[in-house]
RNA sequence: CGGGGUGUAGUGUAACGGCUAACAUUCCUGUUUUGGGAACAGGCGACUCCGGGUUCGAAUCCCGGCGCCCCGACCA
């Protein structure tokens, strides 16, 4: 992509009304635009890592067996009245609006109801289990107070599969799939070394619910780090008898503030039962649907990639979830350059590595070098008529100081 | 929802109760530039968050509302 057809353009001042630097980052470098407190937008270039996030989670969900669907944002009352999950008294976060006719819907602010009911419809034999449908879409949530950027918002963009499953057994050999699939997540997307299976508390069904905790000063959660055995345990269920039956020793954790980028639990029959989602085994005999449920927020994992990978110049994205893989800049508006930068725009698009451009022709080296650091693309290529004197292309990674020259032939073999 | 802070061009800031609300940046025009946010010249851009009040006079003081940020509470 050509950067002239790119109608943001990056900020040299902070916004005044943004403190976390996950926002800050990502509003100067153009990737979201805010609407209001906990509700953003995203740019292109947002959009484009968030893509990527998508992507990599799509991959590990379906090779675990998910399926992908979408569910409604807006719901039905009656189907959450099933589970009593209806009313303010209740559930506070809901985002309510009528119909012309008086009636009420609510907006998403979670799942289980609305796949409890569309798969009470299919599922009647053992031999329609398991299954595990998951979706992409926006959930609304009407916290009391957003807060972190990005990190939590009132409307944010989320990963949730619910596992439907004959019995714990076959549960259980899932639900520790759908762990090995998060960890995969978190590793693929670059903070994979800071981010932690973390033990929480589970609700009804089960003692624990598991947490995939990222460390960074920017999260509100604490929890306690085993670093050998690379677990952790979240404050709200630290106490002696549990460090017992996990079988970790107070000295060995370390305490760090933590941002939850991913969330897992056992749901046992608590959705199955008011819904009445059962199946008939081999023998004819009915038996209750055991659930489970997979959330994780793209727009919070983009977020804490930015806190944990940044420096004073900027983001620093992992290659996996960069909105571009190469950034090619032009310097000076002499013709030569710019066959030679055109030229190999185009033969790196050809080649399909995604390549944003900056095919600027009126703006300083200075600028489009401070532009690159920020916005943060993992490798930068420059083409001016200092790189064309010394045989080729400056080719330099985000994450080095001092870049390399390139001889023009060679240029590709880099990618 | 409690507490604290804050609100002025797109962005970041300034302005004693008193002249046409200033500066930087962005943007536009022109000339010169092109390896770390270039130089010069000229120009556009603001009902100072909203509503009341005090005053000869309010961006400035007072009251109310709203927005935004932070701390706490809350967060299937």
């Amino acid at each position: 992509m050509k950067q002239t057809q790119l109608f943001t353009k990056t900020k040299k001042e902070s916004p005044a009304d943004e403190v976390s630097l996950n926002a800050e980052l990502l509003i100067r470098a153009g990737f979201i635009s805010k609407e209001m407190a906990g509700v953003y937008s995203y740019l292109p270039l947002g959009l484009r890592v968030i893509k990527k996030i998508e992507d990599i989670i799509r991959d590990e969900m379906n090779k675990i067996g998910g399926v992908e669907m979408r569910t409604s944002v807006l719901q039905n009352k009656e189907v959450w009245e099933k589970s009593n999950r209806w009313d303010d008294e209740v559930v506070d976060n809901w985002f309510k609006t009528k119909l012309k006719n008086g009636g009420e819907v609510g907006l998403s602010f979670t799942n289980e109801e609305a796949y409890a009911d569309i798969l009470k419809q299919y599922i009647s034999s053992y031999k329609d289990l398991p299954v595990y449908p998951y979706d992409f879409k926006n959930i609304f949530r009407n916290e009391t107070r957003s807060k972190s950027g990005i990190l939590r918002g009132r409307e944010f963009y989320w990963k949730a599969l619910y596992s439907f499953s004959k019995d714990e057994a076959e549960h259980n050999v899932f639900y520790e799939k759908a762990k090995d699939a998060y960890k995969n997540i978190y590793k693929r997307a670059g903070i994979g070394h800071l981010t932690y299976l973390t033990f929480a508390s589970g609700g009804t069904f089960s003692k624990f619910s598991h947490e995939f905790q990222t460390i960074t000063g920017a999260g509100e959660d604490l929890i306690y780090v085993d670093e050998n055995r690379g677990i952790a345990i979240n404050k709200e269920v630290y106490n002696d008898e549990v460090l017992e039956s996990l079988g970790l020793k107070k000295e060995d954790l370390v305490e760090n503030k933590a941002v939850e980028v991913g969330n897992i639990f056992s749901l046992g029959t608590k959705f199955s039962t008011p819904f009445d989602l059962k199946y008939k085994d081999e023998n004819g005999e009915e038996k209750l649907v055991i659930m489970g449920s997979y959330g994780i927020g793209l727009g919070r994992l983009m977020g804490t990639v930015v806190e944990v990978l940044s420096d004073d110049k900027g983001i620093i994205w992992p290659e996996s979830i960069a909105p571009f893989k190469v950034h090619l800049l032009m310097l000076g508006g002499d013709q030569s350059v710019k066959t030679e930068a055109l030229k190999i725009y185009e033969e790196l698009k050809m080649k399909g590595v995604e390549v944003l451009f900056d095919d600027r022709v009126d703006t300083s080296a200075g600028e489009k070098f401070a532009d690159s650091d920020l916005i943060g693309i993992p490798y930068r290529v420059v083409v001016s008529k200092r790189s064309l004197a010394d045989g080729g292309f400056e080719v330099k990674k985000r994450i080095e100081t001092n870049g390399k020259i390139v001889p023009f032939d060679k240029l590709m073999e880099e990618f």
